[in-house]
DNA sequence: ATAGTTATTGCAATTATGTTGCAATTTTTG
DNA sequence: CAAAAATTGCAACATAATTGCAATAACTAT
């Protein structure tokens, strides 16, 4: 899944290759874990915020972020195209997020569960919520 | 993990057991599917807006509700304390959502990744997406 | 059952989040 | 490098969610 570069995905996509873009990428890449748009934003200082969110939009579609839900809200990372498949434990409390692997053999039962159901299976997120280990009283 | 009354659940966490709480657990039950939360007000109509969020947000501190991922929004549905657990196969295209169960093995697996990561774990989430058979060209 | 206390509700206003139209600018294409 | 196409920023708009507060409903202990 992985080694697709950035510039080949746009051009794929028939997405220019600006500035806009390869700075909320960069954003995105150094951090390695998901954050909200308002994060994001404030990263992006230079760039307006219209243009972040239009950017996310793009680049979704394009199959360069993931959205992650976090309580009420979401947060946006890099997909699995540019990022190993990996999975999210979330802290309740204080909203940590710490990836986790693939369980062994999941990937062979979840297609086995769509094709009962007719579905042709596209992603899979699997979302563990607890407490963390600096929340634990 | 069945079982639980909702009068019970609302007394455990000092909430009131208010005509509001009731017309809006009762709305959720007959579905037994996710619904936005403007479907949800509307559902209750003679409920205003702000109590409609206000008795959702308060559904999820005590366990009653859960959000649910439907593209960039979310659904609300009943916790697993008041429907069996189970997961959801979501089209991406027509954003039908169809219950699954449980795939064997899952919870204990899941059990030794959060120990693995000093996590208590409290839930988990397994949303499956692709394309239902309606939507098959 | 009822008075006193506490929690909840509705209303109006506010904040937060996300989108659209359009002119100016940047990127791409040849 | 010039023309065409796509993207950006700005301002305005749209939708979703929250807050403060007075009025009302629910709970408690007699």
């Amino acid at each position: 899944m992985n080694h697709t570069t950035f510039a080949h995905t746009l051009k794929l996509n028939s997405l220019s290759n600006t500035v806009t873009r390869q700075v909320v990428f960069n954003a995105l890449s150094l951090l390695e874990k998901p954050v909200s748009m308002n994060e994001l934003i404030h990263m992006c200082s230079d760039i307006d915020r219209v243009s972040v969110y239009r950017t996310i939009n793009a680049f979704e579609k394009a199959g360069i972020v993931n959205r992650v839900n976090v309580g009420w809200k979401y947060k946006v990372e890099l997909s699995d195209n540019f990022k190993e498949h990996h999975h999210h434990l979330t802290c309740v409390s204080c909203g940590t997020i710490i990836d986790f692997d693939e369980p062994q053999n999941l990937d062979e039962e979840l297609h086995k569960i769509a094709l009962s159901k007719k579905f042709i299976l596209q992603n899979h997120i699997l979302e563990l919520k607890g407490v963390c280990s600096k929340c634990k009283i």
